[in-house]
DNA sequence: GCCTAGGTCCCGTTC
DNA sequence: GAACGGGGCCTAGGC
């Protein structure tokens, strides 16, 4: 029995199931007419109205309404759950210290509860990271630009960690960051923050800064052409048109528009409109349903 | 009837039902095993595995495993849903433009399925944001340091707008960003980029900028006295013990510490553990579970 | 535990 | 629509 349901339950026949759910680690829904109070890092409160609250064997609360991808309420992972009726409520509190904060449901009509056995080995893989962007520079750090040598990751400055610290081709440092999409502001400051930190490590030696992103905001290019920064515009995962067939030493193949290289090749970006046409195609479901 | 549920339903009476509720704008759950597809920002599988999916009438989709508050997989609000039966699974589609992106899930097992009726009106109220540390700041100039006259609040600068802008009893500009929470480097080079496009506005003039939050770690600490900018302490609402009786005008009364005042109070926080004790006592319930 | 930064961040607001 | 910054951000990785 994978899935235990109770429909329009008493609160206490509800609270039974809580009990035992929350006892042997299952996963529980609840979907009814609830009030929520938070207290903790913020306060807020919720007024009466019809949600999905879901809790989870970790100590996660999520409370969604029928909008918006967040929970209008919630609990991260390492809560304790609670459920009691009082005052003809049932309520489920959630709890926990460091920070100090706490999520009270109180129902006043539950339409639904369930109960769910979950196991689910698989890991997520994802590509499109800025890891990914980390890993195709190191690889060909000509993107970056002509000559560059690549020295350490993640390096540590008195600002923070630099994600790609090394030498260009005359010898000077070049700190390196990565964005692994179109970059503001606030990339630029941290760019120049780093850069001032390194520069205070090798006075005199002209550190540069560059920043590797797939493009730049016009304020963002502003900033950073005011504070003598560059910015290459790399993709996180190669575009499928170029075959990047070899094995790390490619050196600038087809760059395409072959401007001027080196300091500034931002243009803007467009998701490039070219979806893979072979998917399956829809006519061929056995049923469809919008 | 406000929950409509399904159990161990075949994919096609499943498909029925998402018809349905994908038609007249129910919220959908979605329990079993399954696999999950993702491209678009960036791109994703995820092998199979039991998950519960969270279909929304906005367009909203989740994929939650049994840890962790954010989904594995997730679309955002503004997508059309789609569900077909193909190749003995039953999948569920969910696309939008700009971006461009899709997400598949492929059940080949659905313990269960509901659709639920939502109404729900209430807005939630939150207090303890950066908008209530600006209020108390407005209500309160000398919280930032005595003699700061406010004159603006996100007044736009080459860099970007600024929280509160004013002047110091000298007449100097000051530049102030708020934080509602204990900041760290990135706050600080935020604020630097304010203060130097400031800068180049009232040239010679001095302009100052002051980062107001609850704490600020030793990092950025000494980000901001290499910069020249000050640090001081003030929570987004305050704390109990005093009495904010006054109607605004009220001038740092009980400041603790009255330690130097001007440039630097930072301290650190700590919730300081003062939770209200007089709220309802647990061994008063009817009946409870943990 | 705190610190630091990334994220398919989401989200509201403004232009 | 793009851009910019806040968020009870969450989450991972170091120390």
């Amino acid at each position: 029995m994978t899935a235990t349901t109770l429909h329009r339950p008493t609160h206490r026949d509800a609270l039974y199931l809580l009990e035992e759910a929350f006892g042997d680690g299952r996963m529980v829904t609840l979907f009814g007419r609830c009030t929520v109070d938070y207290d903790g890092r913020a306060t807020s409160s919720l007024g009466p109205g019809d949600r999905l609250v879901v809790c989870k064997p970790d100590g996660t609360i999520l409370v969604h309404t029928d909008e918006k991808r967040k929970p209008v309420n919630w609990q991260p992972p390492g809560c304790t759950h609670r459920a009691s009726v009082r005052d003809g409520h049932l309520r489920v509190r959630s709890e926990r210290s460091t920070p100090t904060e706490r999520l009270d449901v109180a129902f006043e009509r539950i339409d639904q509860v369930t109960a769910y056995e979950v196991t689910d080995r698989s890991d997520l893989r994802l590509q499109g990271s800025e890891e990914d962007l980390r890993r195709r520079i190191l690889d060909d750090p000509a993107l970056v630009e002509e000559g560059f040598v690549p020295q350490a990751t993640e390096r540590e400055t008195a600002a923070g960690p630099v994600d790609v610290f090394g030498e260009d081709a005359a010898g000077r440092p070049v700190v390196v960051e990565l964005k692994r999409r179109r970059v503001g502001p606030s990339a630029a400051g941290q760019l120049q923050r780093y850069v001032e930190a390194v520069d205070e490590e090798f006075p005199d030696e002209g550190v540069r800064g560059v920043l590797v992103a797939p493009s730049v905001t016009d304020r963002a290019r502003e900033l950073l052409a005011e504070r003598g920064l560059s910015f290459v515009a790399v993709e996180p995962v190669a575009d499928e048109g170029d075959d990047e067939s070899g094995d790390g030493d490619s050196v600038a193949k087809a760059e395409g528009d072959g401007g001027d290289d080196g300091a500034d090749a931002g243009r803007d970006d467009g998701p490039d409109a070219g979806d893979d046409a072979a998917d399956e195609s829809d006519d061929a479901a056995d049923d469809t349903a919008e």
